[in-house]
DNA sequence: GTAAACTCTGTACCCAACCCCAGAGTCAAG
DNA sequence: CTTGACTCTGGGGTTGGGTACAGAGTTTAC
């Protein structure tokens, strides 16, 4: 057994977790992941922190936010279960609103370019006439 | 009849369009809307002003950017209703991949919290343990 | 032992679409 | 004719999630 944890500089440890050295100096900024204080003159960071930047990584492709994902781990101590499926759950609320307001605007869209397509050369785009109209 | 056409002062323009005074100076910065020479000090806006701007905030209900909106602006002599076309139907396409990824997302966030929701509190929470592997 | 590659701190910049402020001058209602 | 509401120019700041230096010091591979 060893008892010192393995430390990567900054530069290895963002080669690790595929991120660039800054988007880890952006994380400390904002607290989501920590700041060692330096040995010396350089800082080394625990291996364990690579895991969490994937975590980091992953939760923004659900859509997280980097503030929600700082309250996930904050909440991840088995006590909080139903908190994070609250933030999960608030998520699924968002995207289900996002996706509605799309597939709206995709039909006024697709009618658009349906009756321009249509509509006599002749006369004005009823795209631009639809954009115009007083309302 | 009358000759001159009625002027409004930037204030008033931006009440009758229902913007802000800075949004209209935005625009003009940006070329989406002509910015007057002034008359003595102040500059004078034609009132068509209010139904191009209207046209602006109509577009970005449909998800348009600025500069998208300005191209159709650009297009509208009559001449180019396909190029029209093709704006909103590149906007649909982007719209339906958006749709595509949002839906994934989504049906990932409830299988999560489903999942969560039935398993014993004991164990650790399959949320965080989903974010949490390594892949 | 030296040169490349790295790290440190700090600041500034990117995108879009604005919002807000200061200070000076101007216009219009009463 | 005063006073309050407006306009002008020019600058700054906001949000989110970073990227890009600059300049000085440090470590490491050969």
């Amino acid at each position: 057994m060893r008892s010192e944890a393995k430390q990567l500089t900054i530069g290895r440890l963002a080669r690790a977790a595929e991120v660039g050295v800054e988007t880890i100096r952006y994380y400390q900024s904002i607290g989501l992941i920590p700041t060692p204080e330096p040995t010396g003159t350089y800082r080394y960071y625990p291996v364990t922190l690579v895991d969490r930047i994937r975590f980091v990584k992953r939760g923004q492709q659900l859509g997280l936010s980097l503030a929600e994902i700082a309250e996930l781990i904050r909440l991840n101590d088995g006590m909080h279960r139903a908190a994070i499926r609250g933030i999960a759950k608030r998520r699924m609320v968002e995207i289900d609103n996002r996706i509605n307001d799309l597939q709206k605007i995709r039909s006024a869209l697709a009618t658009l370019v349906n009756r321009c397509a249509h509509t006599k050369s002749t006369l004005p785009c009823p795209i631009i006439e639809s954009l115009a109209a007083q309302r």
